[in-house]
RNA sequence: GCCGAGGUGGUGAAAUAGGUAGACACAAGGGACUUAAAAUCCCUCGGUUUUUAAAACCGUGCGGGUUCGAUUCCCGCCCUCGGUACCA
């Protein structure tokens, strides 16, 4: 196939860009500042895969769409460099983490400047570099002085491959996120961010963002906001209460046991001696099975008796306290009171046990039997006082008598958990805490920051149980308590990698600002107007930054509650309808691809495949369209100069109307096609007014930068195609002054015909009538009814 | 299981305040140019029937409904893809 040579332009307009500084931004105008963001990546050594085409692309030619509109768009890229993956390649091969992670970098800025990003390197963060870290480090120690980062022994997941402790948000099904292995339950002592203490404002601001819903919808889910009552009952025997939270108190006169999650604090003291075995082998058992045995798989409910009672608050009735896996101990307070004839759940235990069923909800009040459970509101019965109220009613009334009676009340409970943020391993911010026998944990003094990540580390697979590499370090661990001056040792942890992430946006405008994290006094540049990046992210990175972003709010930092104000999802590319994963061997190279036809073709044809949010499965088979579609764009610029038709300009501008709403939407597909139907009439001819020559250009700039670069300059202009005005859709040249009708009987197709835009109604349907194939359709029928369209169509209803 | 999104030609897809279904592109077939190839250009291209011209009927996952008119709205199914996982 002969072409331009689009491997000279490409190579000539990256280098003159840079040279230039074309995309350097001046930060100091704000009035029409653009901030629009792309989630950094991940400098993996692996060269740019489709996806990195797919989310980068596209998203770099809306950002060149609106400079051309007249927006200062500050388009910054960066690295989200600390992680596991680099250590673990340095495991594999002896490289030390630091230098493979730089020349991915290397490798990675290169390739996007060969997509022809236009991206501002002088704001390049790299979250792996001190001058960085130290900040996440800051806000560590920011978050601790508020109160919202803490340190406590709990169960968290542990993934024995990764030897690292993981979030639960990074956890699937049971498998690690990262590696799939099977993740284990420990008890270790790590650190939190208190997420949790914001998460009403997390889902009440969703509200005011210009996100996709799916999105706003996960974390609702995430955050899973219930409102119930909390409920303490009396243990018998024991001068004890146990709360529970129940989002059904009006079924509280139905409760015939008590379960217990297995962690639950109380169960060793509670258990009668003749319980004890099967109680502790019950919790041994429960221990040995691994996530996905406790969830998915294992559906039938088991459970073991204690022996304990408890005293329902409201009618005395003495329940059976029980340990069963089916209640969670990290939800609500790791207890129930078991509602059989309510709840499914209980039900089914219930029938398992022989335990008693009463029932107090029925749809009308009238004892239905206790063969099924009803879970839905109704009238209540059984229940005292309560009888014959209505289930919202009974619930406000229990709650009020709970709360006279001192033992409950009204209670909002959610389903977010705090973040847990420590990681076993070594590359990523060290956690600048010294841990002093006296003083417990101390933080480090910020002007100590950052705390160094020590060099010369040797990695190893495995260092024993539970231990960072950090701590076999005794240079690194050893230091004084920076509070009293005693010999004491730092925190051998790391934070997760999403802490860095979470508020790198803030760091971008002013990426080399050495005395703050951010240039607190010149923070006009924030919010980000516009995010992209994938939907996997919705639950993790999304709701971490957006927790950040109001912490450094409450602590005065920061004057706006959220940082991306617009959210886009740009789909995901699979092949042969799976991920493209190096563990599946189906990812596809697109460097092939890009020495056959070059990037300008390869970014346009990603763009053509399909909605921007969708993705699409990947086949090369179209991409010939799209490198044909530049060919003739490149030639038509050589066509010889005429005189524009009226004909001509209205297709012009019919196009500039199309492609500006179309990319303003960044619906990239129906831009191409409108540009590839002016391209077809244009092509048919063999010259070219110079109005349209230019306004083709312009509309081809953003999708195509580098060919649009070029043709610019071969018709004789001076400065970059980026710098000049997006084309104006002129009304009066776009629009016919004929229109076409279509002509219909009973709503069946029967002819068109070509009218004046202003025809009488009279008229018109006059002429619908004289139509050959109307006037064959309406012989010998009586017209009832004329529906007229205007600008649409003409619709006689006959018999 | 629950929640969400989506099913349109051989293929990627367009078009929904209800108004000419299949724009644009790929593939395929035919033709022009060429010694030949590539490139380029022209024609055909959802199905069926019929053909002199043209036209008719069917067709947007399946079955109903509302309407002059439904890919679009409503009801009931089927399938695919995401999210979630006993959340009391």
């Amino acid at each position: 196939m002969s072409s331009y040579p689009f491997k000279k332009i490409e190579a000539k307009w990256q280098k003159l860009w840079d040279e230039r500084g074309d995309h350097l931004v001046n930060m100091d105008v704000i009035e029409n500042k653009y901030y629009c963001l792309n989630m950094f990546g991940y400098p993996s050594g692996s060269q740019f895969h489709i996806g990195h085409w797919y989310q980068y692309g596209p998203a770099d030619s809306y950002a060149r769409f609106l400079k051309m509109k007249g927006y200062n768009v500050f388009q910054p890229q960066g690295f989200d460099a600390f992680g596991l993956p680099a250590e673990n390649y340095a495991i594999k091969h002896g490289v030390h983490p630091a230098v493979s992670t730089a020349r991915n970098i290397e490798n990675m800025r290169q390739q996007l400047k060969r997509m022809g990003g236009m991206y501002d390197w002088t704001h390049e963060v790299n979250t792996s570099s001190p001058e960085y870290y130290k900040w996440t480090q800051w806000l560590f120690l920011q978050l601790f002085e508020m109160g919202l980062a803490y340190q406590r022994e709990a169960p968290v997941n542990w993934c024995p491959s990764c030897v690292t402790v993981l979030a639960n948000e990074q956890v699937t099904d049971g498998l690690c996120e990262r590696c799939d292995s099977q993740v284990t339950k420990k008890f270790l002592k790590q650190w939190f961010f208190r997420i949790t203490a914001y998460a009403e404002e997390l889902l009440t601001c969703l509200e005011q963002l210009q996100w996709p819903e799916k999105t706003k919808h996960m974390q609702r889910n995430w955050i899973g906001k219930s409102t119930g009552s909390s409920i303490k009952f009396r243990l018998k025997d024991f001068d004890e209460d146990i709360e529970v939270f129940t989002t059904r108190a009006d079924t509280l006169y139905g409760a015939t046991y008590f379960v217990l999650a297995p962690e639950h604090n109380l169960v060793k003291k509670i258990t009668k001696p003749d319980r004890l075995k099967a109680v502790t082998d019950y919790i041994e058992a429960t221990n040995k099975k691994t996530e996905i045995e406790r969830t998915s798989v294992e559906r039938e409910k088991t459970g073991v008796f204690t022996g304990a009672f408890v005293i329902n608050p409201l009618n005395g009735r003495e329940l059976p306290v029980w340990i069963a896996d089916y209640v969670i101990a990290s939800y609500g307070t790791g207890a129930i009171m078991a509602v059989p004839s309510g709840d499914e759940r209980d039900f089914e235990f219930a029938k398992k046990f022989g335990l008693d069923i009463i029932e107090v909800v029925t749809p009308d009040g009238s004892e239905q039997g206790t063969d099924v459970c009803f879970t839905e509101y109704g009238v209540v019965i059984n229940s005292g006082e309560y009888s014959g109220m209505s289930s919202q009613a009974a619930q406000e009334a229990i709650n009020r008598k709970l709360s006279h009676m001192g033992i409950g009340g009204r209670k909002v409970q959610y389903k977010l958990h705090d973040w847990l943020i420590s990681r076993q391993r070594y590359w990523g911010a060290p956690i600048p805490i010294v841990h002093c026998e006296k003083c417990g944990a101390v933080s480090v003094p910020k002007d100590q920051l950052p705390v160094r990540l020590p060099d010369d580390i040797e990695l190893k697979r495995t260092y024993g149980d539970d231990i960072s590499p950090l701590a076999h370090h005794d240079e690194f661990m050893q230091t004084s308590c920076p509070s009293c001056g005693a010999p004491a040792l730092r925190d051998a942890d790391t934070m997760d990698t999403f802490v860095c992430s979470s508020w790198y946006y803030l760091r971008y405008p002013h990426a080399k600002y050495a005395e703050f994290a951010f240039d607190t006094e010149h923070m006009d540049w924030l919010p980000v107007d516009q995010y992209i990046g994938g939907v996997e992210h919705a639950t993790m990175h999304l709701l971490y930054a957006r927790f950040i972003t109001k912490a450094l709010r409450d602590a005065g930092l920061l004057k706006f509650d959220e940082p991306f104000i617009r959210l886009f999802h740009q789909g995901t590319i699979t092949k042969d309808g799976a991920k493209m994963s190096k563990s599946r061997g189906n990812t596809v190279s697109p460097d092939d691809f890009i020495e056959k036809y070059g990037s300008d073709t390869f970014r346009n044809y990603l763009m053509f495949m399909g909605p921007y949010d969708e993705g699409g499965d990947w086949n090369d088979k179209g991409i010939t369209g799209i490198h044909r579609f530049l060919n003739k764009i490149w030639r038509i610029c050589q066509f010889g100069e005429s005189q524009a038709t009226k004909s001509d300009l209205r297709i012009l501008h019919q196009t500039i109307k199309s492609v500006t709403g179309d990319l303003e939407n960044m619906k990239f597909n129906t831009a191409i096609s409108r540009l590839m139907e002016l391209v077809n009439h244009l092509n048919l001819k063999e010259t070219v007014d110079s109005i349209t020559k230019r306004t083709l250009i312009l509309l081809l700039a953003p999708l195509a930068p580098h060919i649009a670069e070029e043709l610019w300059q071969m018709a004789g202009n001076q400065r970059s195609v980026f710098r000049e005005n997006w084309p104006q859709y002129n009304p009066e040249l776009g629009e016919s002054e004929k229109m076409k009708i279509a002509l219909q009987v009973n709503g069946k197709l029967r002819g068109e015909i070509e009218v004046e835009k202003n025809i009488s109604k009279p008229e018109l349907t006059a002429m619908a009538k004289q139509h050959r194939n109307m006037a064959e359709h309406l012989k010998g029928k009586e017209i009832l009814r004329e529906v007229i369209v205007p600008g649409r169509l003409v619709n006689f209803v006959v018999r």
